[in-house]
RNA sequence: GUGACCGUAGCUCAAUAGGCAGAGCCCUGGAUUGUGGCUCCAGAGGUUGUGGGUUCGAGCCCCAUCGGUCACCCCA
């Protein structure tokens, strides 16, 4: 007989991680409605043909790490890899080209990726993700930017630091890609076999190698910041502009590009340093081409996505003190049949008044009844036993000052109400 | 997907040179009848990830496989 685990890169999570993860998710949520962001849930599942036409053939999403299955009824269907496609897809579906705009959405949701797992990186993980749809408007990009740098310090985190770039439009960026094409052929026999191939296949990529052998080829190449169209450069202004008047630091990497296509303009990433390597924790960018691709109407937007596993780890590591699950006010504890009855009809009552209230179960010694009730951090015991069936009443013992009381049974909601 | 390292109880880890698989934590029971935290005693819990091989004998050596980690790759 099997024993059954996750699948590979994936994993539980516990009522242990919970904790954290309430932590994080709820000042996200809390962040994305300061900001405006109004929460919207997407299927697990897209067409395939939708991450197809998003992320382009020949990025490594839809190469080799999508999940792709055929239904019953023979469509082609993916589990979703990214949030963004479907968050637009949904735009154009409902018509909210209608609505004022942009209209601005977030998410926390799984995602799935056929990868080889790493720390960081799992097959199965979850992004907060924000997305304003319909408006190219320079401060909406600040805007979204603030919401995740303000989401960081929320939770805690400190050293991360925000890189961002302009990688231009379907305008000004084939110019650049030409100019850069012609600077790395003219220098191939000092670029590493790796990059030669990208090359060929994304020559953008070739500006985040990290093959120490193109490392000088890279930094003589030119600059797409130097090849921005008029718009472009004026939104890149703008957007810089913006960053400023709010305090964020940022640091200008023209080197930072994007591995899906539709990205346009604004290109952003959240470094954190973990043990000395940098981690992404959360990314986006501009995406003005993206609506089209997928059969729309022209509509811009922008949006990121931030690894929820990650941040929680970070969170963990940071040693902050994270809010813990509620704990019981009253554990009851019996003896006798009777007396859990008694028990059952009790702790339906604290309940019924909003009081956090557990019973024991089985038939165990009253000691161990306690010790649970310690263990489950109850602020206080309300005992039943032949004694107090008797008499009427409950023994509340208050489990932090050690103090203990006896209360006629009926008083035993209020007693415990008037204490708090 | 490529290379390297690692898999022993629920968790953290022991086990000489191939020679009976252990400890702490957790859990359960108990330490004068019905009272938690500290302490003490006892118990439960394992096909040593899995499948083969070598050997009188394998947790340890070999092969495969699964899983994890690290560096690439890529990303959040």
């Amino acid at each position: 007989m099997a024993r059954f685990s996750t699948p590979r890169g994936t994993h539980d999570i516990l009522p242990a991680d919970w904790p954290f993860w309430r932590f994080v998710a709820g000042h996200a949520e809390q962040a994305a409605q300061l900001f405006g962001y109004q929460r919207i849930e997407t299927p697990i599942l897209g067409p395939t043909e939708l991450f197809l036409r998003t992320s382009g053939e020949g990025s490594d999403i839809v190469d080799k790490e999508m999940y792709t299955f055929e239904d019953r009824g023979g469509d082609s269907l993916a589990l979703r890899p990214e949030g963004t496609a479907p968050a637009v897809r949904a735009y154009l579906e409902h018509g909210m080209a209608r609505l004022s705009q942009p209209v601005k959405l977030f998410y926390i949701e799984p995602m799935f990726r056929y990868d080889r797992p790493a720390r960081g990186r799992f097959r199965e993980h979850h992004q907060f993700g924000c997305e304003a749809i319909g408006s190219e408007d320079p401060y909406v990009d600040v805007e979204i930017i603030a919401l995740l740098a303000q989401l960081y310090r929320r939770v805690g985190l400190r050293d991360i630091s925000l890189h961002i770039n302009s990688i231009g439009c379907r305008e000004c960026r084939p110019h650049y890609v030409e100019e850069l094409v012609r600077h790395l052929e003219a220098n191939r026999e000092d670029l590493a076999e790796r990059d030669l191939e990208r090359l060929q296949t994304n020559p953008l990529r070739v500006l985040d190698s990290k093959e120490q052998q193109s490392q000088a080829v890279i930094e003589e190449a030119p600059s797409i910041l130097d090849w921005l169209c008029e718009d472009c450069r004026e939104h890149w202004k703008r957007v810089q502009h913006g960053l400023t008047l709010i305090d964020q630091p940022f640091v200008v990497d023209p080197r930072l590009v994007r591995g899906l296509d539709y990205y346009t303009r604004t290109a952003f990433e959240f470094l954190a340093d973990t043990d000395g390597s940098w981690l992404a924790v959360g990314a986006g960018g501009r995406y003005d081409g993206l609506a089209e691709a997928i059969g729309g109407p022209p509509v811009p937007g922008i949006g990121f996505g931030m690894g929820v596993e990650r941040v929680v780890a970070m969170v963990k590591d940071s040693g902050a003190e994270i809010p813990q699950q509620m704990a019981p006010d009253v554990f009851v504890a019996h003896m006798g049949d009777d007396a859990a009855d008694r028990a059952l009809v009790d702790v339906m009552r604290l309940r019924d008044r909003d009081i956090p209230a557990v019973m024991a179960f089985g038939q165990r010694s009253l000691k161990t009844q306690m010790k649970q009730a310690n263990a489950l951090g109850a602020r206080n015991a309300a005992i039943l036993g032949e004694d107090e069936i008797a008499g009427g009443t409950v023994t509340v013992r208050s489990l932090t000052t050690g103090e203990q009381r006896s209360v006629p049974e009926h008083d035993l909601v209020q007693d415990i109400a008037a204490e708090n």
